[in-house]
DNA sequence: GCCAACGTTGGC
DNA sequence: GCCAACGTTGGC
């Protein structure tokens, strides 16, 4: 990761709230070169996620790469933001979503503050004792009620009242560390890099997600929960530990889909069926297609304004982080490496259809996309002790996308003089 | 690690 | 303001 000098470049930002500090800053270095970057800069914020404080991480600086800029947002404001929305993910700090101030209850962020609620709750609503209205007076927590002449001490519910599903298991904080994402599973679990599935129907709880861990992962959620059990901040987990909190929220889109009937949580009120050509219905019923699919893991389909669908790589970590795939309402498509269009002639598009018009080819060129790395293009120029930021440079018939056991396509080699 | 005790808080 | 009971913690 690239850094500026750390005290140049800072403008207020109170849309974060007081005191914040915004840069931006372009990459010098890496294979993502000339990518811009922000950094926002302010007090300590406690983080839903981590369950515990951002601060002093990386000197004072908070990157706002994909993931920790959403915390940001989260849990300064507790209000949606409509760059979720957006497919590069990036809170701007300008738009109207970032301006707002209202809760709509259906977008992603809003989705997730309920999914927090359900795996907070202390009773399912609909188990025997859940229903049962009438204390037994004769269990230690009854007999603890001043109404059945007790003491008070124990301050408990009675017995018999108690949820059969969602009885209190000890480690309750854990759940907040843990981040439910879905891909080629119903419902998966992750616990630092640890995976845990669940069929769509299982009923979620702390009780069967606890039973689901093994030992090592039953360790680290007691250490989680130990750590975080006087509000003790736990360092720098959420850069270092929780890798996948951008993964999150795409798939709390897809467990709340499935247990609350959410049917849409990114804006398609311009696209609604019905409202449209039969071009855009057609796209958007192989959107509905594709989400009710699984797709190659962390892949997620979206619908832009255009109409145009986009499949986007979630994953931070994925190789193919910067790659979107973009479906116009025809069906012909293209593929895009950090917004650069590959050239037509790209030997990618002769193996695949040049319409993807059902989940099958979609599917199969995301795998094929998966066999492929960005291109390295030019080495960069030496400019130690200059100020402008660094461009990277390729052929102007760069190929972006090239197989993975060469590093660079032949047209930037070409010109590197090999 | 378990649990009695109790401070706290949300709902009425 | 009252009450039910949640969530935390100190003692064992």
């Amino acid at each position: 990761m690239s850094r500026s000098h750390p005290d140049e470049g800072w403008v207020d930002w109170p849309v974060l709230g007081e005191g914040w500090k915004r840069k931006e800053v372009v990459r010098r270095s890496g294979s993502s070169i000339g990518q811009k970057d922000v950094y926002y800069m302010g007090s300590p914020i406690f983080c839903v996620f981590c369950w515990s404080y951002l601060e002093e991480i990386d000197e004072s600086v908070i990157m706002c790469s994909k993931n920790t800029s959403i915390h940001i947002h989260e849990y300064t404001n507790l209000t949606v933001c409509a760059c979720f929305c957006h497919p590069q993910w990036i809170p701007c700090g300008q738009c109207v979503g970032c301006h707002n101030t209202v809760n709509c209850g259906q977008c992603v962020s809003c989705c997730f503050l309920c999914l927090l609620l359900i795996l907070k709750r202390r009773s399912c609503g609909e188990c025997n004792a859940c229903l049962c209205r009438k204390d037994c007076g004769t269990c230690d927590f009854c007999v603890d009620k001043p109404k059945f002449g007790g003491s008070n001490k124990k301050r408990q519910k009675c017995r018999l009242r108690q949820c059969q599903r969602q009885a209190m298991v000890k480690p309750h904080l854990f759940l907040m560390n843990s981040l439910v994402v879905s891909g080629h599973f119903d419902i998966v679990l992750v616990l630092n890099t640890s995976l845990l599935t669940f069929d769509r129907d299982t009923y979620i709880s702390s009780t069967n997600i606890w039973e689901k861990l093994n030992s090592s992962h039953q360790k680290e959620a007691t250490r989680i929960n130990s750590n975080t059990r006087r509000g003790i901040p736990h360092g720098k987990c959420c850069l270092s530990e929780n890798l996948y909190i951008m993964d999150t929220v795409v798939c709390i889109y897809f467990l709340l889909c499935r247990s609350l009937q959410i049917t849409q949580i990114f804006s398609l009120a311009d696209n609604q069926a019905g409202s449209g050509t039969d071009s855009e219905n057609q796209l958007m019923k192989l959107l509905h297609s594709l989400r009710s699919s699984v797709l190659p893991i962390l892949w997620y389909a979206i619908m832009v304004d255009g109409p145009q669908l986009q499949l986007i790589q979630c994953s931070k970590q994925s190789i193919m982080t910067d790659t979107m795939v973009l479906i116009d309402p025809g069906f012909y498509y293209k593929v895009t490496v950090q917004k650069q269009p590959l050239l037509p002639t790209h030997s990618l598009y002769d193996k695949y259809p040049g319409r993807l018009t059902t989940v099958t080819e979609v599917v199969n060129l995301l795998l094929g996309l998966e066999k492929y790395v960005v291109c390295q293009g030019l080495p960069p120029r030496e400019h130690l002790f200059h100020k402008e930021p660094l461009i990277l440079e390729r052929a102007s018939t760069c190929d972006f996308l090239v197989k993975r056991k060469l590093s660079m396509c032949t047209s930037c080699r070409a010109l590197r003089g090999f």
